[in-house]
DNA sequence: CTGTCCTATCTTTTT
DNA sequence: GATAGGACAG
């Protein structure tokens, strides 16, 4: 046997050697999972299962990213050669594409991002006259993608609709018809034509007799579709290997269904389970924690988490006075660690629960002149610049897309201006043609100027689309900049020289992209680079910036998967974590499951704080501590609190906070620091906007 | 089209 | 209290 199973557990083992019949592997935090489906690979492939064979499913390109660079490092790449690993969504979009037909499917369909979306929705909201202020277009949107993740169509809802759910019923179709004239998919679709593909029987028999071996990662996540592209791929050899942990399921409120991987015994029977419960990242403080709060939630896979490791510090809670004082104290412990203890930055992570929180910490950690990076502030492709090009791009791949034809029409300006598209949109209504077949329509009544100018424009995309080969990305990415004039554009919209430069440099990144896209996809071309694009535009939580120098900011939903030497998980207060809004639904489960997973993330000391009061919504109200801080410590939290809470949960109002936060046993470390005054060279790496930009300067009141 | 004022909102965001 | 997004005026 060529695999080595050597420096596997029992547990792992068993894991790993059960190849055939279905599996589900119960992974605890820090147990190994990623070796575990890593190795499981490998063993198929030494037991001569070839690679075209099996497919593994992740639910980031991280986590693709990752298992990739593994499985190089298990076993030779011409065996590797051929492996399908990839995201659900990317899976899916090649396999559309490549039976775009039998669902009458354009192969070229576009991918639409959460800005188009948006853009539709709101076209689909006016074009039924239901005012915003009825039904605000991000709240439908959100409905409509719960209701896609549930596999509910439009049809369905409104049958049995009363008021607002039939508005959302008729938005739905609606927009679903916005996209489709588009020719574009959001990434619901995606999953759900998927589904629809693996209906057709022949499709389905070919992907049965393909993929013989499915692996499925985190698989509490899965939704309604994606348990169905699994179900259906894997009926009939059922070699169906799905890994998760039911304690870590905290995208509820997007439609993951935990229930599947609760009940996948019965979805799968005679499956074998194998509990992996040794955690060889966290000090038996910290997985002790972990357990005593976990294990108040009910209707859970049994499992205890063992520490492989020996010993460690205990847990630590702070309370503080308010939240600046929060924020100085976890930036004063950072500056002290690393000057006593010589630990690099990068070894920290500050957690929290809600976006608004980092920003005080944010301003500490300036005055500390300590650089941090916050992870899921504004991303590279929500620049103006770059969303105008790849809307070119997108424009010359897929003439119909109308969204990005709107975006980029008179983008530089022209001479066809907002009055004359608008007139066209609605002759294209009344015509029940599209948008730019009645541009196209010589006998469309134009002005000769305006004429002129839209027979410029879809010549200059017509000659992009027909001067190049498929493969000659860059140089149709080079001849479109230079065709639109874009450095022109820049120019012109902004008069501050470095603003310029930065502008320009962002479109030359894309060019760059593009190159390296192109040197690494065998195969690449125009529809290959914006599906890429398309599909890891957000994910810049990765590693591949990341330095050794810089704190880690970022919320709860964002560390699940990552790890840190140290973790500040701040904000333990009722209200916040568990936040105000789960207390009031019954969301205490999830919310519970957030703080274990802040809590596994820590390796060697983990500081949990909390403050007295807190400033909400203008006025300071006082803060209870959190109910987790009692689980962590294995205690019942008091009555008096739970009393206090009950009444948040009845009525809104809760002005009056008679139950002042007790001292609960609180483990002081050492005492409070004095601020260190080091002054290493600061550079803060936030791409926040303007708003951060301004506030940096107003942050100076010390 | 751009800047400014006003007002509704205040959880999380893999793809 | 901050902020973002919409309405509206210039």
């Amino acid at each position: 046997m060529s695999t080595s199973t050597a420096g596997l557990n029992t547990a792992q083992n068993s894991a790993v050697t059960n190849t055939d019949g279905p599996l589900l592997v119960l992974a605890g935090a820090g147990t190994g999972k990623t070796r575990v489906i890593t190795h499981r690979i490998a063993r198929l492939l030494s037991k001569r299962v070839p690679a075209s064979a099996i497919l593994a499913m992740t639910f980031t390109n991280k986590a693709a990213a990752e298992m990739r660079t593994r499985i190089r490092e298990l076993v030779p790449a011409r065996k590797a050669e051929g492996l399908t690993i990839g995201t659900f969504h990317s899976f899916c979009v090649r396999a559309l594409r490549e039976h775009a037909d039998r669902l009458d499917l354009h192969p070229n369909f576009g991918i639409c991002d959460s800005d188009d979306q948006l853009v539709v929705m709101k076209q689909a909201l006016r074009e039924l006259q239901i005012p915003e202020a009825e039904l605000p277009p991000r709240l439908c949107l959100a409905r409509v993608s719960l209701l896609k993740s549930r596999m509910i169509s439009p049809e369905t809802l409104q049958s049995g609709g009363n008021g607002i759910d039939n508005d959302i019923g008729r938005a739905y179709a609606r927009y679903d018809a916005g996209l489709r004239t588009s020719r574009l998919m959001d990434f619901d679709d995606l999953l759900l034509y998927m589904v629809k593909l693996l209906g057709d029987k022949t499709s389905l028999r070919a992907f049965q007799k393909r993929f013989q071996y499915l692996l499925i990662d985190e698989y509490q996540d899965t939704n309604a579709p994606q348990y169905e592209i699994v179900r259906r791929i894997g009926a009939v050899h059922r070699n169906v290997c799905v890994v998760g942990d039911d304690d870590q399921s905290i995208y509820g409120w997007r439609g993951a269904d935990m229930t599947k991987i609760l009940n996948f015994e019965k979805d799968f029977p005679k499956a074998v389970v194998v509990r992996l419960e040794t955690n060889y990242r966290s000090t038996p403080q910290i997985v002790a924690g972990a357990n005593l709060v976990i294990r108040n939630n009910p209707g859970r896979h049994e499992k205890t988490l063992r520490a492989h490791d020996k010993d460690g510090e205990a847990i630590r809670i702070k309370r503080l006075l308010d939240e600046e004082a929060e924020a100085a104290f976890v930036v004063d412990d950072i500056a002290e660690r690393v000057r006593s203890r010589r630990m690099r930055l990068g070894q920290f992570a500050i957690l929290f629960r809600t976006a608004v929180q980092p920003r005080i910490i944010e301003m500490q950690l300036r005055q500390h002149g300590m650089p941090y990076r916050l992870v899921g502030g504004m991303s590279f492709f929500d620049h103006k610049e770059v969303r105008d090009i790849l809307s070119y791009l997108r424009l010359v791949a897929n003439p119909s897309d109308e969204l990005s034809l709107l975006r980029v029409i008179n983008t530089p300006p022209r001479g066809i201006g907002a009055s004359t598209v608008e007139k066209m949109m609605s002759l294209a209504a009344q015509q029940r043609a599209s948008l730019v077949d009645v541009l196209r329509d010589e006998s469309t009544a134009l002005r000769p100027t305006t004429r002129a100018s839209v027979d410029r424009f879809l010549g200059m995309l017509d000659s992009l689309r027909r001067d190049h080969p498929a493969d000659g990305l860059v140089d149709l990415l080079k001849d479109l900049i230079r065709s639109v004039n874009y450095g022109e554009e820049i120019k012109r919209c902004y008069s501050d020289s470095a603003t310029r430069t930065k502008r320009w440099d962002a479109v030359n990144e894309i060019l760059n992209m593009a190159e390296v896209h192109g040197r690494q996809r065998s195969g690449a071309t125009l529809t290959t680079f914006l599906e890429e694009v398309a599909l890891s535009a957000n994910d810049d939580r990765d590693d591949d910036r990341s330095s050794d120098d810089e704190v880690t900011l970022m919320t709860l939903h964002s560390a699940k998967g990552l790890e840190f030497g140290e973790v500040y998980l701040v904000g333990m207060e009722e209200g916040l974590l568990p936040h105000l809004r789960s207390i009031q639904d019954g969301g205490i489960e999830e919310e519970r499951r957030l703080a274990y997973v802040g809590i596994t993330r820590a390796r060697h000391r983990l500081t949990l704080s909390y403050v007295q009061s807190r400033a909400r919504y203008g006025n300071r109200e006082a803060s209870l501590p959190s109910r987790f801080l009692y689980e962590v410590q294995g205690k019942e939290a008091p009555a008096e609190l739970m009393e206090h809470i009950s009444r948040i949960g009845t009525s809104v109002a809760n002005e009056s906070a008679p139950a002042t936060p007790r001292a609960t046993g609180t483990k002081k470390g050492k005492p409070n620091r004095k601020p260190g005054s080091k002054r290493s060279e600061s550079k803060p790496r936030t791409d926040r906007r303007k708003a951060a930009a301004s506030k940096k300067r107003v942050s100076t009141k010390g």
